[in-house]
DNA sequence: GTAAGCTCACTGACCGTC
DNA sequence: GGACGGTCAGTGAGCTTA
């Protein structure tokens, strides 16, 4: 039978379901931008408009409504996530087309061409996985499986792969010892198939050490770093995945590259020199990675004044006289050394003004003149003459010209390319499972390609390299444990450990926090169940944080204490109370307001980010909040007056509202396991997850927040596994995730509910939060 | 005050893909 | 063939400028 014709929305013609409703191709589209759009729409006229074919354009909140009531349903609606996944998809099956069309007709090719089409054809297993079903093991995907790949633990091999016997590249290289590898094999792994590049990069750089190697060999080979380069270009995921392999401070690390991919001209530059002088680069970069407190001071200063940076790389670069050593060892080893205090000196004077003269380069004084002369005598070269390598910055590929001229000069946003790690616009529970599987490690090759899963590692590698900054009785420890403590004014290990030294934190607070109980038992060895140091310092922060839940309640919330009346929903005399709840929940959020402000990385936003996140989340933490205060025996609130003494506060008053509000709310409630809803840091976690939203409207620095709700679902994960063993703290976390898309959920019928008052009868907080303007 | 020009958000139709 | 997402031309509101 065929479905009616006409469209339940607007009356227009259709021509089948679409988000589970007959409707038309304007509805279906309108939907599907504004159903999971946090925009809030206001009816200019009664909330009751008619939707038809004419008048459907008129008002979006009715049209929205009714698109909801008629059976619409926005979970249809594929996440960020679905979407990158299908695009891969598609990609993947037209690369594999136009291979089938192209397929055997280049034999008079480049021969370069040949090898990475050869390299490609390889991968078309992969590519028939993927266009088949990804679930198929047919080919030994690394995504298929426990996670038992050839990698992580060892080289034991591919798993069975018996239905066939073309292997990828991928798994016949498995078996190879990355650090034997050639440039153009560990290229070729990686550039082959690049659905697959994350683990390809995973299985050639397992650790920091087989990652420099590789990176050494690559720079050394001008074509094979030309081939990377090209690959990392479109592929920018890989760039950030490779970066975080080898620096110490991942977050500075994707803080570089996304700058770098801001700003194609200084990043050609750069490659340039990369390619021009691999051997100081390989240096300067060891060189970071021995002093990383250097490393992360040097980062920042590069993000805070890049055209400083280059010049300092054109200090160093040109630095060097240019002769070369190769043939030489004793030569080389007096040019490493002389490299080695140049970058030294170079560093210092970054960071301080002036050359060293201190400890770090004191053996190496002699070498001073050869520091100096390049410093005074390059004052300021303009990075078009300071390239006086031999590298011609359009010997680079077409395709990178082509990148660069689509790449925005400034924008972080990357419109062309939203397949792009900093474009995705959620980062929802949905998308950070994905990554989950990682088992902490991308080394398991489990993950796809996200840059979800990168940010996992990144944000785990942040709080290893916190702690390997911390020496008994080191300045740099007191000042992070400050600073990270909540009590820095403007800088957190969120924005890299340099900004520590810029902690103002109070003696009072100092003490106050020292003698504050571990949340854990205390723990310095990474990966042990309990949470580390820095990890309890970010929980202890919420907790100091949450004080302000407790601050004394001025208002009188003595008509809404609860009574043994049983509330029945139709009873319009008791509509006042609603309105009571309603202007009490303004109190909640002005306490969550102060919460909010006194964690750290949310003081440090720009006010019109904190402003957006508290607009769009507040709600949602006040929800999140009202599972703990939640009594199950009474079905009541219990609202803080103070920390010791409380009010019960029904929440049957919600029958109240107009649509489902009680319902859904005690459906949240009641789903909620009861051991996580009573656990405080599980709650406090989420509500700051909740809080660093960056999909909230009119945020500005959704990459910067979405690093912060990233570390905190990294909190969450780290605090499961130190209360629960290894398979319950696994579920727990996927369950309390999904838990955030629900309160996402609720939330939208309680917003409804404050939009069906009259604005002047609530508290000016709230019409400001909520757009409410007077009647 | 107003018309022209510009920008930007939104809409709807069409098409590609699975 | 159904159901979804992507894309692009058209439209109109809002702002600036002459």
């Amino acid at each position: 039978m065929s479905p009616p014709k006409n469209c339940a929305v607007c009356g227009d013609k259709a021509l089948g379901y679409n988000f589970n409703a007959v409707t038309c191709e304007s509805c279906k589209a309108f939907f599907r931008r504004n159903a999971l759009a946090k925009k809030q729409f206001t009816c200019p006229f009664n909330q009751n408009c008619e939707i038809t074919v004419v008048t459907r354009r008129f008002c979006q909140k009715c049209r929205l409504k009714k698109c909801l009531d008629i059976g619409m349903k926005s979970e249809n609606i594929m996440s960020e996530e679905d979407k990158l996944i299908k695009r891969r998809k598609i990609e993947n099956n037209r690369a594999k087309r136009r291979m089938m069309e192209h397929g055997g007709s280049d034999g008079d090719a480049d021969p370069d061409d040949n090898k990475v089409a050869g390299a490609v054809a390889d991968s078309s297993c992969n590519l028939d996985t993927y266009a088949g079903s990804q679930d198929s093991q047919s080919c030994g995907s690394p995504d298929s499986g426990s996670g038992a790949h050839a990698n992580g633990g060892g080289t034991t091999g591919p798993t069975s792969s018996t239905t066939t016997t073309t292997k990828p590249p991928s798994d016949r290289l498995a078996l190879v010892n990355p650090l034997l590898m050639t440039a153009d094999k560990i290229v070729d792994e990686i550039v082959a198939d690049p659905d697959r590049a994350s683990q390809a990069i995973n299985r050639v750089m397992r650790t920091q050490k087989e990652a420099i190697s590789a990176m050494e060999k690559i720079i050394g080979s001008q074509k094979d770093a030309l081939k990377l380069v090209s690959h990392l270009i479109d592929y920018p995921g890989d760039a950030l995945k490779i970066i975080s392999k080898i620096m110490n401070s991942p977050f500075n690390a994707l803080t570089v590259f996304t700058k770098f991919m801001s700003s194609p001209t200084d990043g050609l530059e750069i490659i340039s020199k990369i390619v021009d002088s691999p051997k100081d680069v390989v240096e300067f970069m060891q060189n970071l990675m021995r002093s990383p407190e250097n490393a992360i001071d040097i980062m920042n200063k590069f993000m805070n004044t890049p055209a400083e940076a280059l010049k300092m790389l054109n200090r160093i670069f040109n630095g060097n006289d240019g002769r070369k050593a190769e043939d030489d060892p004793e030569t080389l080893q007096q040019q490493t050394q002389a490299q080695n205090a140049r970058v030294d000196t170079v560093i210092h004077t970054m960071l301080h003004g002036s050359p060293s003269s201190g400890s770090s380069v004191s053996s190496l004084n002699t070498l001073d003149t050869a520091v100096t002369s390049p410093l005074s005598s390059i004052a300021s070269p303009p990075m078009s003459n300071s390239n006086s390598g031999p590298i011609d910055l359009h010997y680079q590929s077409p395709k990178i010209n082509h990148k660069s001229e689509e790449l925005p000069s400034t924008s972080g946003n990357y419109p062309h390319h939203h397949h792009y790690m900093a474009n995705s616009p959620e980062m929802g529970g949905k998308s950070f499972l994905q990554g989950y599987g990682d088992e902490y490690s991308l080394d398991s090759g489990l993950s796809i390609n996200s840059i979800e899963s990168v940010l996992s590692e990144v944000i785990r590698l942040e709080y290893q390299a916190f702690n390997s900054l911390q020496t008994p009785g080191s300045h740099i420890k007191d000042e992070i444990y400050h600073a990270a403590g909540g009590m820095s004014s403007s800088t957190t290990y969120d924005q890299g450990y340099g900004g520590c030294k810029t902690t103002t934190s109070s003696q009072q607070q100092q003490q106050h926090l020292q003698h504050q109980q571990p949340i854990c038992a205390p723990s310095s060895i990474f990966m042990e169940r309990d949470l580390n140091e820095a990890e309890q310092m970010k929980l202890r922060e919420l907790r100091m944080a949450s004080e302000a839940l407790y601050d004394p309640v001025d208002e009188d919330l003595s008509a809404l204490i609860m009574n043994d009346e049983r509330i029945k929903p139709d009873d319009a005399r008791q509509s006042p109370k609603l309105l009571q709840l309603i202007n009490l929940t303004a109190v909640a959020i002005k306490r969550l307001i102060k919460m909010a402000k006194k964690i750290s990385a949310f003081r440090d936003m720009c006010q019109e980010d904190q402003v957006a996140l508290l607009k769009g989340g507040c709600t949602e933490m006040m929800i999140m909040r009202s599972v703990i205060i939640y009594d199950n025996d009474r079905a009541a609130w219990k609202v803080p007056f103070t920390k010791e003494n409380t009010a019960n506060i029904r929440t049957d008053l919600l029958k109240f509202a107009k649509g489902n509000v009680y319902e859904e709310h005690q459906k949240f409630i009641t789903t909620f396991d009861e051991k996580w809803r009573m656990d405080d840091n599980i709650i406090l976690i989420m509500c700051a997850i909740v809080l660093f939203t960056p999909a909230r409207s009119r945020v500005i620095h959704k990459d910067a927040i979405r690093l912060d709700q990233n570390s905190y679902y990294y909190l969450l994960r780290r605090y499961l596994e130190s209360v629960y063993p290894g398979c319950e703290a696994k579920n727990a976390f996927i369950r309390l995730i999904q838990k955030i898309s629900d309160v996402e959920r609720l939330n939208k019928f309680m917003i409804n509910v404050y939009l069906n008052v009259n604005p002047s009868q609530v508290e000016p907080l709230l019409r400001e939060i909520f757009d409410l303007k007077n009647h």
